[in-house]
DNA sequence: CGATCGATTGATCAACGTCAATTTCAGTGG
DNA sequence: CCACTGAAATTGACGTTGATCAATCGATCG
């Protein structure tokens, strides 16, 4: 599986529809991490680029993690799939942001791409050799570590004791703070319904009910699937930290 | 807040009541890392015991996270509280577990006594420094790192896509990994029921009602509330891979 | 233009939460 | 030793939320 698609070819898929998401370049969204500072330079030189197509599998949780990733351009989740079909997403991963090195021996979930994806591969025996060498970038995957730690943990909070509005009002919150928000706040949400569903631990018909109250009640706009306005960041703010 | 219990006084009330959580010492549960192998003794020299009574706070959430702990005796809880009094447990920490050690800055989780608690506190600048020094040392502080991402990771799929009986099924066979398995396959479970229910993100007479099912299937036994036996693990097993 | 896929909406149902006893049990005082 | 107390656990009745099932809508693709 995760043939990945001739560039060409990717090129003139991205060039079709009005999709925001830009499977190349664009500018690069705003990090999680404060400031790069570019501590990831000592792996300027050994990485891959591949692309994926939409949909394809970049590898599956339980494969040997021989890889590391970096998002170049496009969207990737990361998710565990239970025997019976049920998945959970972890996380959406945006152009800049790492995957794969924080996986020990084996990938505990499986990386998809959402969109067409452009990557930069390394091989994490070659990395951790690097880092072995270098402290900062030691220092920077252990900071990775820490970060992928507290988004879980915040991800737990929500799942466990969040109504399904505070879930909603909290993915929009923190998509909004991981994209660029263009003008009016507006954001483009690169993942389908069903997506958000599985991210959110709900069902995608649950999903659009809650989109559909926040947009009702005036917070949101919803221009097409795949662009929010948000209206009242201070309301949807409130809603996602529980008032009301 | 979190006023240390005098040692003798820590003593007598462990002496009372059958409750079977040893508050000072009694034979180390199972490790959740593999060997232990002592990569720890840079730490010997350094760490200061202290006791907690029963709910008392050993540090709450946002604050400055000038210590780590170890657990020596008894069990602790690590949860957030949302601002309206919900409560999501994100881990049950038993004799030989760290904690605190992982937080960047402030405590990302309060941490609470279960039990009456005996813990060795080490200064996290210390830590740090030690950490520098002994490559064995900081190695076994990231692999506590490791460990607990995919600890939040397991949580979180539970959280998002496991029904009720799933999740009670689980979290007791992770209890069964985590503590001494007594004769019979009996397991000592030091939380209550409300406990039990933040950690699952459930209430607590839905936890009721669910142990309640697996009892009445024959799957477990409930001599008391503070003790499970494990008549039928593979059925048990099986439930919380959720098959059935 | 029809086919297809994803999103949305509505009707209904079941699971889980809420509220209200009741039971159990550890600890207390007579 | 035994009744009393209070906290925790359990059980039952009922309500709400979110899941399920079933159309319908809308956009994209061939």
């Amino acid at each position: 599986m995760a043939a990945n698609l001739a560039r060409s070819e990717l090129m003139s898929r991205s060039a079709l529809g009005r999709q925001a998401w830009p499977v190349i370049a664009g500018g690069a969204p705003l990090r999680r991490e404060p400031a790069p500072r570019d501590e990831l330079h000592p792996l300027q030189n050994i990485g891959t680029t591949l692309t994926f197509g939409r949909n394809e599998t970049i590898f599956v949780q339980g494969d040997e993690a021989k890889y590391a990733y970096k998002v170049v351009g496009g969207a990737v989740r990361h998710c565990k799939l239970l025997a019976d079909g049920r998945r959970q997403i972890a996380d959406f991963l945006m152009p800049g942001d790492l995957f794969g090195f924080v996986d020990f021996g084996t990938y505990a979930f499986s990386a998809e791409a959402i969109t067409n994806v452009v990557v930069v591969r390394y091989l994490r025996s070659q990395v951790e050799r690097l880092g072995d060498e270098h402290n900062g970038l030691r220092r920077k995957l252990t900071m990775l570590l820490h970060e992928r730690l507290s988004v879980a943990q915040t991800h737990l909070v929500m799942l466990g004791r969040q109504t399904v509005k505070e879930r909603m009002a909290s993915f929009l919150m923190q998509m909004a703070e991981r994209c660029d928000l263009a003008d009016g706040g507006r954001i483009d949400l690169p993942m389908g319904r069903q997506d958000i569903a599985d991210y959110l631990g709900l069902t995608i018909e649950t999903v659009c009910r809650a989109i559909g109250e926040l947009k009702r009640a005036g917070t949101i706009g919803v221009p097409n699937t795949h662009q929010i306005d948000l209206h009242d960041i201070e309301a949807l703010s409130a809603v996602a930290e529980g008032e009301i």
